[in-house]
DNA sequence: TGAAATTTCAGCCTTAAGTCGGAGTAAACT
DNA sequence: AGTTTACTCCGACTTAAGGCTGAAATTTCA
């Protein structure tokens, strides 16, 4: 039907696009008119399809969640993107906010939940899970100070990525060819930025947080 | 039917379940009896139901899959245990295996498949998806020396779990009320057996393998 | 062009981390 | 009973890590 709401369904576990389709197909108005398996088919099949919504997991090969709102945004900005994802990936929210999504679940979400969240944006209104938004807040309290990373530079990066390889200071030093001290003036920066006391904290918060691998 | 085959989906993701749902009902003598979303869940309803297979995540909150899979496997050895995962936790398929799973597939998995190796568990028959198989041999090849790691002992690994969230020494000391003595003979003997040099390499690892969180 | 940020390096100082060797106790296995 | 394994702890020693201060060269950007 015409008034019928188009979505599109993204996720490379294709049992999960199966249980969403299972919720979804609960409503009558709901249409789904393609699916795609990762960020670069979501932005292929968004621009041949312009659907109302999207429902897009983060973590994909080829393109993440994130890449792919960024310019199905810029091409389409009428487009509702909800985000799906687990618990596991949060954090990511900022970015994703900041790439165009309009609302964040989680998996965990029940049927009535993402229906809700569904035609509540269809109405402009966005819905941030509540476990995320309290982590959110947890964050945003615990260090009312920096914006959740204080932005490392690029030496910053490739540094805390040879930390979270298990790297000692001298290792880093040989293969960034600089000296011992440059590599420890580093590594306390990136302690202070972060928040950590060490660089133990600072390899497991790089791996949490999808720097490093 | 007395003939059908009793399964069990343990997910944290409702729609993940709902997803696997799906493919298995289409087959007419597949019987799902009972749901979980984490590994206590399993365990409970393992030992209410007796399922003749049991489709399982490992990341779960609570009680991870591993966890699950070996007390399943203690009081019900006959349980056949597919673990279905993503691609992102591979590493854990040595432990999985230890536990006591009986076949390894991803999320990506598609319905022909997955049923294809509920039967063939059914016959005795293991299933290790390809692309997990491969890292395996990838993995063996580059460390022939050591059985992946010498077993860590009960202590140990409590050890082990507290560096890998960048705890110190002293702190690890306090929060197990022991000397700060015991936990340096701990670290060191962890270190040795895990065949790394400091504990921010032992927390990568603990990380990696899953061990922590 | 001038200011700000980044990257590089130095010295000094403190402490946490890790190694080595030795040792006692309790529980588990043979 | 005897042996092994796990857990506990000690002392002495070496080194890597990290804090603090300061500073020069380079890049970036307004």
């Amino acid at each position: 039907m015409a008034n019928d709401i188009k979505m599109m369904i993204v996720d490379d576990h294709d049992m999960v696009r199966k249980g969403l389709k299972a919720y979804l197909l609960t409503e009558p108005d709901f249409q789904i008119i393609g699916e795609g398996a990762n960020g670069k088919e979501a932005v292929s099949l968004a621009n041949q399809l312009h659907p109302d919504v999207i429902l897009m997991d983060l973590i994909m090969p080829e393109m993440t969640g994130i890449e792919a709102t960024k310019e199905i945004m810029s091409t389409l900005p009428n487009t509702k993107i909800i985000i799906i994802t687990s618990f596991y990936d949060d954090e990511q929210i900022f970015p994703a906010i900041e790439a165009g999504a309009f609302s964040y679940l989680l998996k965990t979400a029940s049927a009535d939940e993402i229906i809700e969240t569904i035609r509540k944006a269809l109405q402009d209104e966005s819905v941030i899970e509540q476990k995320v938004a309290q982590k959110m807040m947890n964050q945003l309290r615990s260090k009312p100070k920096k914006p959740l990373h204080e932005e490392l530079t690029k030496r910053e990066k490739e540094v805390l990525l040879l930390i979270g390889e298990g790297k000692t200071n001298s290792q880093i030093a040989e293969e960034l060819f600089i000296g011992l001290k440059t590599v420890k003036t580093h590594v306390s920066n990136i302690l202070g930025k972060l928040d950590v006391h060490d660089r133990t904290q600072a390899a497991v918060y790089a791996i949490r947080n999808g720097m490093v691998r």
